[in-house]
RNA sequence: UCCGGCGUGGCUCAAUCGGCAGAGCGGGUGACUGUUAAUCACUAGGUUGUAGGUUCGAGUCCUACCGCCGGAGCCA
């Protein structure tokens, strides 16, 4: 291949229509009519499709085209051409060809496979059109998260991975040897991002946690990605409308730049289009009475099940949020309320269409001695959570925060029904390869 | 951990009442000047998850084990 003509990405094909281009990537798919080629080419942005007519190339280019297998990386030069009958819109006329390598026998195939299999090549399954589809809506709303932050002047403060303790507990925790003594993979980053807080008083991390719970859902993985806020002087009513309008952004974002994605993935957009702050809240108690009223089986005063939840999300068009949870069933470091003393200044936002718990928040103990007290009451040690008591010495104020999990949210964008293909590379209880 | 389901060529599946293990895709060979999961012809490819049992005969029935899937609990 002497010739040098421009290099060219496809997804920006149309500014090259009638020049002479290089597109370098891989062999997607091949058809083959006569003494014509069909080689369908990605190059990780689009796919175009590569037309060689055998009387438009040397023999050995047209033996090349015909010896392509399914994934072989290639360099293809030609003349970029509109075609209506192109989902893209334009199509390359093949002049030359270089096979960078020929793949053998690439696994996965144009039929259908099982979820296991293609978990198994999951390292591969990446190139296919919708696991693109699915990662770059990750990739949108991780970006619109940011940047919703940013424009707000949040500051990064990230939390660490390895934790010498637990926030609610240790029985779900991984457990790992940190020089002959023993850390824990977090499990969230808040108790830090509360430190963030009154250091510089809009702050928020983004990074994985970890739970060992022995969960078989589409909704859990035991390593997820959480992007978690943390305001100071933010009551409850504050961490509310953040959240309501954090998820609006998110979604408006992927609706403005991820439409082709969309469709790709058959997803019912009027559903998402009518995501726009503000969400309905409803009381604890307001969210007991619709389920009584739809029969469930529900015992006032436990946490929602999964069923609990899709009964009370398929009320609204939107995420609802339930606030006011007995502080019974919540955490110790959140703060209760003066005018009702046996709930949480607690909140959850459960996403539509039966996807749960998309967030959870709450105002959190700024009290020296109710929060130590709490500290004992669950029986934690306080010697761990000195520091974290340390808040309450200096400067204590009311603060608020909340975390969103990353994939539950791809999931519920996307429509897609099982989270384990939100992430790049899932871990699941029974999946720790690739 | 509990409940339910499924293990058959590389992959996705079929095989009637217990009676010759089959198809499509992928691989190989060939045909075709506009294919869209191209099509067509030919071809290679099997210890039916493992171990035992019932039977003249087991992919099919029974027992145990292993693996996976779905759901519950817990949570984001």
């Amino acid at each position: 291949m002497e010739n040098m003509a421009q290099r060219a990405q496809i997804s920006k094909i149309s500014a090259f229509e009638g020049q002479e281009v290089t597109i370098k990537g891989w062999l997607y798919n091949k058809r083959s009519s006569g003494k014509l080629r069909f080689l369908l080419v990605r190059d990780g942005s689009a796919i175009i499709q590569c037309v060689v007519f055998r009387n438009d190339v040397s023999e050995q280019v047209f033996a090349d085209a015909d010896a392509l297998t399914q994934e072989s990386s290639l360099e293809v030069t030609g003349t970029v051409t509109a075609d209506k009958r192109s989902p893209l819109g334009f199509e390359l006329q093949v002049k030359d060809l270089k096979i960078v390598q020929l793949a053998h026998d690439y696994p996965i195939t144009k039929k259908e496979h099982g979820t296991d299999f293609l978990m198994d090549h999951r390292h591969l399954w990446l190139r296919s059109k919708r696991q693109h589809a699915i990662l770059r809506i990750r990739h949108q709303i991780i970006h619109a998260a940011r940047e919703f932050f940013d424009d707000r002047d949040f500051t990064l403060v990230d939390s660490p991975i390895f934790t010498p303790n637990a926030a609610e507990g240790t029985t779900t925790l991984f457990e790992t040897d940190y020089f002959g003594s023993s850390a824990y993979l977090t499990q969230s980053g808040q108790l830090y991002a509360e430190a963030g807080a009154m250091a510089f008083g809009k702050v928020y991390c983004f990074g994985p946690t970890f739970r060992a719970e022995k969960s078989k859902t589409r909704r859990h993985l035991t390593e997820f990605w959480m992007i978690e806020p943390e305001v100071a002087y933010f009551d409850l009513q504050d961490d509310m409308q953040l959240a309501e309008e954090f998820v609006s952004h998110l979604v408006q974002s992927v609706l403005k730049h991820r439409m082709p994605e969309l469709l790709t993935l058959e997803r019912d957009i009027s559903k998402l289009e009518q995501i726009k702050a503000p969400f309905p809240k409803i009381h604890y108690n307001e969210a007991v009475d619709i389920l009584k009223k739809h029969g469930s089986e529900f015992i006032p005063g436990d946490d929602f099940g999964a069923a609990d939840e899709t009964i009370i999300s398929e009320q609204f068009d939107r995420p609802v949020i339930v606030h006011h949870y007995p502080a019974a069933i919540k955490a110790f470091y959140m703060k209760r309320d003066p005018q009702e003393p046996e709930s949480a200044l607690a909140m959850d936002m459960l996403a539509p269409e039966g996807y749960g718990e998309i967030i959870g928040g709450s105002q959190r103990e700024d009290d020296y001695e109710t929060l130590l007290n709490r500290i004992h009451e669950h029986n934690l040690p306080e010697e761990a959570f000195k520091w974290y008591l340390d808040l309450r010495k200096y400067g204590s104020v009311p603060h608020s925060g909340f975390g969103l999990g990353i994939e539950r949210t791809v999931a519920w964008i996307t429509g897609i029904r099982h989270v384990r293909e939100t992430i790049p590379y899932p871990r699941l209880m029974q999946r720790l390869y690739p």
